[in-house]
RNA sequence: GUGAGUGUAGCUCAGCCGGUUAGAGCGCCUGACUGUGGAUCAGGAGGUCGAGGGUUCGAAUCCCUUCACUCACCCCA
């Protein structure tokens, strides 16, 4: 009976991770985990599935209408998978917010769903690295953030002529916005979206679009050079004594100090898509010409775990995508070579030795090596090519002759070098060989 | 949800003005070189040419539909 076959395509927008791809996004990880905990953040997670509400709470109307994926359980509880961290982060904090010292530096590797159209980047199930820092006021916070940012940037590989924030405030924006546009909230939405798109639009399209929420051409450009001030031209602004000017400043200042100013830039035209954001909101934008996008984003949330909780609680931090991440490490070359993930492998004379083999393997793994012990017995020239198909770049082999006298050979793969040294010796051969690599 | 492009072996592709059993390179498997990989040589497996329908004596090749992938829009990581 011939039964149809189902596809062996992973599911739209999905990514199946073979060894090698596991190994990549593996060594991709460890790199940022190993820079957040040096800065003493500890790792947590939390569930793929949360109530709906939780999002459609706060997390803006776009991504709960149209990207997310939910459905009624069982017992008619309408859930919703994850499509972003904070929320749950904020759950979590806020659940212990009497227990926990403060600060609370976090931080998480979480798969995220969303579901929309695979591009470039743009996928529905993606692995998002989070650091957020809860219980800190000031922007000080902010500067740790940011500089953890960079730091993980740097430990990938990537330089300052690769990447640069852009750092904003919504705050400023927000002010300005009231007193200068004289808009109401409506109106600073219409006009926030238009903002983010900036980008993307011709000059007067954008213009076209500012005049289309209600604003005239004098507010329009007041609008335009606002967006486009540097730090000297917001210290001469009217809008400098207001708070999130204020802040912008420090923030700045302190960046500065800490030689941190050269991967940033001040640009008020960065918005973010989420609307709980409400002081600091910053994006790092690749420089590449053939990646220009943003690459990650982040910035400080000081109403979101209010959700949970009577006591208010700030946080601040970033997301960061390992789809883009990945375009941002190939488009500038920084894919490194991996070393193999077995270093011996103990090839099997005949069947009389199958015992030895194991034993054999069992003391080399002891001395700290990763081992595979051919299983059956085949012929060796089999062997040695699985050897050499795997990258294993040493081979170890006793046979009747290496056992009568107590010895054992071995074969370094890259160079062709063989030499038969006494049993005693192996571990110690090895590790001079695999040592000079 | 909208628009554009692409779908031929595991991968990269050729064939596509319709015409006998559908090809190459790489990869994979088997064997030779007889305690050992890479080189060479000799074999082999693997494709209902994305799927369905139509035109035709005849379709991978022309037409329609559909699906998938890619890119852009929307939004965002």
């Amino acid at each position: 009976m011939k039964t149809k076959k189902l596809s062996t395509q992973p599911y739209k927008g999905t990514r199946d991770f073979y060894p090698e791809d596991m190994r990549l996004r593996n060594w991709i990880f460890n790199t940022m985990r190993t820079t957040a905990q040096s800065f003493g953040y500890e790792e947590y997670d939390g569930p793929m599935l949360e109530l709906f509400e939780m999002y459609a709470a706060k997390s803006g109307e776009e991504l709960v209408n149209e990207q997310l994926y939910h459905f009624q359980d069982r017992g008619g509880r309408h859930v919703a998978i994850r499509p972003e961290m904070t929320p749950t982060v904020s759950r979590m904090v806020a659940a212990r917010i009497n227990t926990i010292p403060r600060p609370i530096r976090w931080f998480s590797i979480p798969n995220l769903w969303r579901y929309e159209r695979p591009q470039k980047g743009r996928l529905r199930e993606h692995w998002q690295f989070n650091v957020d820092v809860f219980g800190v006021d000031s922007v000080l916070a902010d500067l740790e953030i940011i500089e953890i940012a960079i730091q993980i940037m740097l430990d990938l590989g990537g330089d300052f002529t690769d990447f640069r924030i852009h750092i904003s405030n919504r705050k400023l924006l927000n002010d300005f916005m009231t007193r200068a546009l004289e808009l109401d909230e409506s109106g600073k939405q219409a006009v926030c979206k238009t903002i983010d798109k900036k980008d993307k639009l011709q000059n007067d399209e954008f213009r076209r679009m500012l005049s289309q929420t209600g604003l005239t051409r004098d507010k329009i450009d007041s609008l335009i050079d606002f967006t486009r001030l540097d730090r000297a031209g917001l210290a001469r602004h009217e809008m400098i004594a207001t708070s999130g000017a204020v802040e912008l400043e420090s923030l700045f200042g302190k960046l500065k100090e800490s030689e941190l100013d050269r991967f940033c830039t001040l640009d008020l035209s960065i918005v973010r898509g989420l609307d709980y954001y409400t002081g600091t909101v910053f994006e790092m934008y690749d420089l590449h010409p053939d990646n220009r996008r943003a690459l990650f984003g982040g910035g400080r949330y000081d109403n979101l775990v209010a959700l949970f909780s009577n006591q208010p609680l700030s946080g601040v931090g970033f997301g960061m995508g390992d789809v883009t991440i990945q375009d941002f490490m190939i488009t500038h070359q920084l894919i490194p070579v991996l070393p193999p993930p077995v270093e011996v492998f103990v090839a099997l004379f005949d069947e009389t030795c199958l015992g030895e083999v194991r034993d054999c393997a069992r003391r080399i793994r002891r001395a700290g090596f990763r081992v595979i012990a051919q299983i059956e017995p085949v012929k060796l020239t089999k062997q040695y090519k699985f050897a050499h198909q795997k990258n294993i770049p040493v081979v170890v082999l006793q046979g009747p002759d290496e056992r009568a006298g107590n010895t054992i050979s071995l074969k370094q793969m890259i160079s062709g070098e063989q030499k038969t040294v006494p049993e005693s010796e192996l571990n110690a051969a090895i590790r001079a060989w695999l040592r000079r690599m």
